[in-house]
DNA sequence: CACACTGTTCGCTC
DNA sequence: CGAGCGAACAGTGT
């Protein structure tokens, strides 16, 4: 379940093997995942080398040699992998790009929810698409502001890739239960305190994550994801964790530590 | 077997 | 134009 931390990974896998080789094939098993016809694809890529990873939120931009920049988007259950021996090929390696030393990069996607996309400009697709700065980068200011337009529920509006790129469902609930916030709590109610609480929380987990290398088993004990399950109990409170939907997503909090 | 899960996107209302 | 909402998307896992 890649979010930001995840995709950082995958950025730095990427980066230590794919990176400076001439592209020399591409073979797509299922063109649903090209947001272009395939022979786009072809074009763009072909021939040319990767060059430099750009990661924002959860989407990973890939320069080339060439005039146009790869984006893939791992949806829900992607991952890169980084083969050898074609019968290596993953069961679930909808794409595949291979390099001139014979190595191959898959673009492994169970669900089929991500995609690939060519663009000729980061920022003016990130215009384009209302895709905020990454989250790791957005400054306290930045994200006063994008909040100061919202009235729904904070955890909705964490979601929202157009406020801080790269928070997903599991971190949106990390950053609550750190900041003592109920999930359901309405933006347009927060104090500066409130919303510098979840900033400064949003902060500490993308940076502990990274860390850890988004292993969620070598998290601190205090982290929320170790109990966040049906049946498991608050670190701080010993309360049940309380299973509730937001926006259509599941939340796990503890209602005695977040209230509303 | 029915449903949960994950993130984005679409279609709609306001 | 943009916020908000709910459904849709795919398919494996339970």
């Amino acid at each position: 379940m890649p979010e930001l931390p995840e995709v950082h990974g995958y950025k730095v896998y990427i980066d230590s093997t794919s990176l400076h080789k001439k592209i020399t094939a591409l073979d797509c098993r299922d063109k649903r995942l090209l947001k272009k016809p395939l022979v786009d694809f072809e074009n763009a890529l072909l021939g040319e080398s990767l060059t430099e990873t750009v990661r924002i939120g959860k989407y990973l931009f890939l320069k080339t040699t060439g005039p146009k920049i790869l984006i893939m988007h791992f949806g829900m259950t992607g991952r890169p992998n980084y083969y050898k021996d074609p019968d290596d090929r993953p069961r679930f390696g909808h794409i595949v790009l291979t390099f001139e030393n014979g190595f191959h990069l898959a673009f492994e996607n169970k669900r089929k929810f991500g995609w690939w996309e060519l663009v000729d400009d980061i920022e003016d697709y990130r215009k384009e698409t209302n895709l905020s700065k990454d989250a790791r980068e957005l400054s306290l200011e930045e994200f006063k502001e994008a909040l100061a337009t919202r009235k729904t529920d904070i955890k909705k509006v964490l979601l929202d890739q157009s406020v801080s790129a790269g928070v997903g469902n599991w971190m949106a609930d990390e950053i609550l239960y750190q900041a003592q916030m109920h999930p359901k709590h309405k933006v347009k109610d927060l104090t500066e305190a409130q919303i510098k609480s979840i900033y400064d929380a949003m902060k500490h987990i993308i940076e502990t994550a990274i860390e850890h290398d988004a292993h969620y088993a070598d998290f601190p004990e205090d982290f929320l994801i170790h109990n966040r399950k049906e049946g498991a109990t608050c670190y701080h409170t010993g309360v049940e964790i309380e299973k509730i939907k937001v926006g259509g997503r599941s939340t796990y909090f503890s209602p005695k530590w977040q209230k509303l």
